[in-house]
DNA sequence: CCTATGTCAGATCAACTGACATTG
DNA sequence: CCAATGTCAGTTTATCTGACATAG
């Protein structure tokens, strides 16, 4: 009856580790299916999400080094799905922009990524589901507020 | 009032990934404090939980590739933290074996985890910990049990 | 002077792929 | 003949580091 080992149960850090293997096994997947990635993903529903931004504020917002946003944002407007625009108020800065384009790709993405989330969360109830959301909801906050 | 953006609120995968982020930060840094890494880490513990084992089943149970297995378990064996022995059974396997040092490590390590859970659960109850932790722990059982 | 920004080159780590020889 | 195991070489992705020029 002893399922679940001592460790498992005592220790959530690894329950997180050991399940960001899965959930990153299966995003990568539906990433994959829409000739994206991760990096991708994230720059596209940050702008959808909060407008167009400069790509340090993609950075902080995604969790990204500024140095991974660049090569992200060149693969990314090669593809059209975003443009970058030099800001006139600060020069140092460029304004990034999500076409129509990059919005419909950030649509394939979300349908992709909800099929994943089934796949992910297959276990659980509605409820659970919505338990789950709110612990890691606030987990984030905390965290993205540094 | 609105603090959580649409995307974050519905997309437990989205939020899934990017508590990854922090988690994986923190953790690293744990490990690196003891001069491991995330590898080292998942098999010293499987090996403690689980006891004498062959590779492959190691990486059925750290869900690590067979051939990341090998690696990791060089660099553990010329540290001295385990033992490769051919298994006189079943001449393809290697029976690995956790030695005292490789236990005196594990603790290390797992001392080091203590805080980083401490700081990436911060925000949350004893009772929320909890239930995080049944949740997490159901999502995991289901996806290893393939 | 100091800080923020965009950019580049390089390093590390995790995960995966394909191949191969040996053994069951 | 097929499946499992251990091993090796190589690739991709995510993350981070240090450096630099430019602009605020």
């Amino acid at each position: 009856m002893d399922e679940t080992p001592a460790r498992l149960a005592v220790k959530p850090s690894w329950l997180l580790t050991q399940l960001a293997v899965h959930a990153h096994r299966l995003s990568s997947g539906g990433f994959a299916e829409v000739g994206a990635r991760g990096y991708h993903y994230r720059i596209l529903a940050a702008l959808a999400e909060f407008g167009v931004a400069s790509q340090a504020e993609l950075g902080r917002r995604c969790s990204m080094d500024r140095s991974d946003v660049v090569a992200a944002i060149n693969e990314l407007a090669e593809q059209g799905f975003l443009e970058r625009t030099p800001d006139p108020d600060d020069r140092r800065r460029n304004m990034v922009t999500l076409t129509k384009a990059g919005d419909r790709q950030l649509r394939r993405l979300d349908r992709a990524l909800d099929k994943v989330q089934d796949d992910l969360l297959g276990p659980l109830s509605a409820e659970d589901r919505q338990n789950l959301t709110r612990l890691l909801t606030r987990l984030l906050t905390h965290h993205q507020g540094k």
